[in-house]
DNA sequence: TTTGACTTGTCAATATTTGTCTAATGTAAG
DNA sequence: CTTACATTAGACAAATATTGACAAGTCAAA
């Protein structure tokens, strides 16, 4: 499950409007309907918007938002494992010292 | 051992001048010098003109760049540990359809 | 002090991202 | 069918970010 579709689920479980949700973030309701279709990405600031108008978790939903631009970043790679590999190793290295 | 770092210790290994690597990558010293010092991120094009001017393997280097660069994007957050998890998840359904 | 390697700061050009507007599409009710 | 309302698509200017180049700077060895 994408962001944009988490992000619609929740939405539509509480029954509210993109319109009354995007009225909140303080954004055209057009550019939550990408967010959550995917052609467009959200901003940090967005999200913490969205979490506050959907009464979810933050940080929560921040993970989930950043996970989703890594996948994003990596989906056409060959290796991925082995570049999520290199990536966890930085950052064990990083934690230790 | 950053990307910057990585590629920096390859070239001296080498014995090779900024000077002489940008200019096979038809780039500026100084920008040459900003990459390895970590100060500007180097594009996919540069990275593959650096791995034939230091005749490394395409592919692998493109690795370790990226990785630096997701490193990047997880550097400053706090469940770095539970990001990846997700990530991993992701990534394994994709595959799997 | 001169030379050569490397670094730093700045800046215009370029590219990308952003948010909004308008028009289109979908859909349920009358 | 018409109306009313929700959502989506496309296009655009404005805002931001990235890029490469240049000039001036530091530094160390000769």
């Amino acid at each position: 499950m994408t962001f944009g579709e988490y992000i619609r689920v929740i939405r539509e479980e509480k029954q509210l409007l993109l319109r009354e949700v995007a009225s909140q973030m303080n954004i055209d309701t057009a550019l939550l309907s990408k967010i959550e279709r995917g052609t467009r990405i959200a901003r940090k600031e967005q999200v913490e918007a969205l979490a506050k108008a959907l009464k979810q978790n933050k940080s929560e939903m921040l993970q989930y938002w950043l996970a989703d631009k890594i996948v994003f970043m990596l989906k056409e790679e060959k290796n991925i494992t082995e570049i999520l590999k290199i990536v966890e190793q930085k950052i064990n290295r990083l934690s230790k010292k």
